[in-house]
Formats: structure tokens, sequence, C-alpha cells
DNA sequence: ACAATTCCCTGATCTATATCATGGTGGTTT
DNA sequence: AAACCACCATGATATAGATCAGGGAATTGT
């Protein structure tokens, strides 16, 4: 983006401190603006008719959310929630709009954004059906790895707090299974469990195991 | 769009007639440009590693097939398939570009249509794992309905010919369980089963089924 | 019109995963 | 510290749906 756009999105900007567990939008509500982060960790779920969680997507520093929505028109299709505290930042949508229809780079960016997201979710419903759980929680390890991984002697430290339920909610299963699974990863040494932290030991033998029929 | 810009395309346009079963392109090609279907019906898949295909999205006159891997500049994560016989045109990707790039317009109507687009793919990976056979059919055959939906005495005749693998593969199932649902369905009074051709007799009953609890 | 596929259906297992139950652990509050 | 709470773990059982197997019906090609 050039640079007049910028400060003027400046302008029409609020910043906010987030605690843990605060919801920054439900699902279902009217979009007013994006939101973007500027520390800490956020997740966006889903929640099924019978309560269960789906989280759809993990946000990070840098992240935009709710941008979908506010360009379809819809509303938030889905619950966003901190994780890990921090700021975010609120941009009203009358800012936007006049700003992003008036540079047609900023738009061809989020056309292509957002083809690529669709390509991934559409991977995703796919994953969802003709993968096992395993391979699924293989999948999640190393896209977590590449995301939140810190070297570790020995691997790869995930540096993100989950809980197991959280792990469960985001491969589509319940806690038992995902639990059960880590176990078993953790005895074949593919993975070290050091209380909540996760430790990744051998990423190849997961990425075989997440692509590979298994 | 505005009127020059459609004879500008309409000169790098090229029709072909495709037959049952012909591919249009292979996921992993790479993209040339555009295909718009001008009659006949598409089916959009992607092939597990068992081969095992996955129906991601059908397409009918007026679709527009392969924009998003053009605009993300990815290679196809689809192959295109035809299920019935009908005209395809093709355009040029630079004939495209230049053209939208040029149209703010153009490009939030494209902006919009994935934003949607992207919305119903979440939901989908979420149905997948949240949502029984049972379920997804359910929400299969409403969604052909208003799309391929007839009416006729006593329901709604569904104007599409689909294998019952082909129903599997839709809501990624197998074929057995397609066809015991199907049956079962049948049984209810649900939907009428004359041979490859379904009717719809009971919307309501399926609209319980597809988002309630079962 | 015929054979040859391809498609449909039903039954009998088998298996991954959900569900139910129960106890242990670790961190937090008072 | 004591008590509490959320989280982790593991066992037992139940079940949806996959897989395997066989036979009949319908479409397609020649």
């Amino acid at each position: 983006m050039a640079e007049p756009l910028v400060s003027e999105l400046d302008r029409a900007k609020t910043t906010n401190y987030y605690h843990k567990k605060q919801i920054i939008f439900y699902e279902g509500n009217q979009p007013y603006g994006l939101y973007c982060i500027s520390s800490g960790i956020v997740k966006l779920y889903k929640t099924g008719m019978e309560g269960q969680q789906q989280i759809v997507r993990m946000a990070k520093s840098g992240d935009i959310l709710g941008y979908r929505s506010l360009f379809a028109g819809e509303n938030y299709s889905a619950t966003a929630e901190v994780m890990e505290e921090g700021e975010i930042c609120f941009i009203d949508k009358n800012a936007i709009f006049p700003i992003v229809q008036r540079d047609a780079e900023t738009m061809m960016n989020i056309i292509r954004k957002l083809s690529k997201e669709l390509r991934q979710a559409e991977d995703q419903a796919v994953g969802m059906v003709q993968k096992s759980a395993k391979e699924r929680l293989a999948e999640l390890l190393l896209l977590l790895k590449n995301g939140y991984g810190k070297k570790d002697k020995g691997g790869t430290l995930l540096d993100i707090k989950l809980t197991r339920e959280e792990i469960a909610d985001l491969i589509g299963t319940t806690q038992e299974t995902a639990i059960r699974i880590l176990s078993e990863m953790n005895k074949e040494k593919l993975v070290e469990l050091r209380g909540r932290q996760i430790v990744i030991r051998d990423a190849g033998a997961l990425a075989d195991i997440a692509s590979l029929p298994s």
C-alpha cells in the first residue's frame, strides 16, 4: 500500500489490550470493521449444534481478522477468542472500503490471498473425511511446527499453549482420541510430551503419517 | 463489466464442445486461462492418495472454472470432468488480467464471490467431521433440489444424472453407505427412487435431518 | 440384439472412533 | 496447606461406517 493510505488508516485505528479467553467477536455478529493482531494468539471457531467447537483457523501477530465477512457482506461465520493475551487493533469499515477500492494492487492482493485460503479450506474439507484422526493430528503438528516452532534440544518445541481439547477441536475429534494418539506418538518417539509442552522429535515420520496411507 | 470489456473478451474466447467424461483440466495442471460453461454440467474433484474422488464442487451453465487457481498463481487444485455434455469456452489469461485489473467494480465482485465461497468451504469442512453421513446426504439432496430441482407430481425431481458413487463422493463416504442411506430414506418416504432418478418427497424432513441432531 | 460393462443393492464382518466412567495430576485460590 | 478446579490419562463398551463379497438390473457399445 502507498504511504498516504497507511496514515489514513492509522487515524481510523483503535488499539486494545485483550486478555486470555476474551471474545473479540461472536459467530453471527455483524462486522463493523477489521481486527489486526499486534501480539498474542487468537482462535477462530464455529460451534456445532451439540456445542462442540471446531477451530477453523488460528491467527497470530500480523494476521487480520474478519475481512471475509466484511467483504462478503455477511455476518461473522466464526467466533474469535483470545488464546494468548495481546494487543489487537480495530479499523472501522468506513475507513477501509474507500481506500481499498481505489487501489488496484491492494485489491489484487486480497484476491490472491482469498484464492489461496479457499484452496486450503477445500483441502481441509477433503482431509477431514478422507484422513484418519492420526493423519490429521500429524498434519496439525507439522503445521504448528512452522508457525510456532522453536529449536530445542532433540527437536522442535511448539511454543504455544494448547489444551488437549483444543488440539481435538483443531482436528475435529474428541479430547480422548487426541490424547490417545498423542500418547501413542510419544511411545513411538515421534513426539515428546512435557506436560502441556509438545516437542516434535521426528518430523519426517510425522510427514509420512500425514500424507501417506497409514 | 462495461461494454468494451465484453467485446475485448469475446475476441480472446474460443468455444468447444465437450462430451461426457471428458477432462477439462487435471489437478496439478498449470492454468492458462478461464473456462466458462455455456451448457452442460461439470464436476470438480480431488483425488485422495488411495484413489477415492472427493467432489469439491459442481458447476453448470453460467459458472466459471479455474479462477481461484489463476488468481492465486497456483496450479489447479482439482480435476474438472464433464458429467453432462455441453459447450465450454476458454479465455486466455493474458486477455483477462489487464481487463480485470483496470476495473475496480469487477475486482470487488470477485472479492465478494471468493469471500462467500470461502465461508461455504469452511462450513463444509466443519460439516464433514461433525455431521453423520445421513445428515450430509440430506443436506446434499436439498442443495441439489435448488440447483437442479424440477417440479414433479408428489415432489421435486432432481434433473441431474448422478451415479450412487458420485453421490458418495459428494458427501465423502462410500458407495455402499450412500446406497443404504438412500434406500432407508426411500422407505421413510423422504425420497422416491425411480432407478437413477431421485424425487424429493419431504424436503421439510430432510431439512430437519440436515441441521438438527439426528 | 447381443455381449460387456457399469451400476445398484443387500448381507456379513471388521475397525476406527465416540462415548461413558473413573482416577490422577498440576496449578490456583482462600 | 487445604481444597478446588481444570486438565490429562486410560480402560471398557458401543456404534457408525468401511470393507469384503456376491448377485441382479440397467446402460453402453458393436
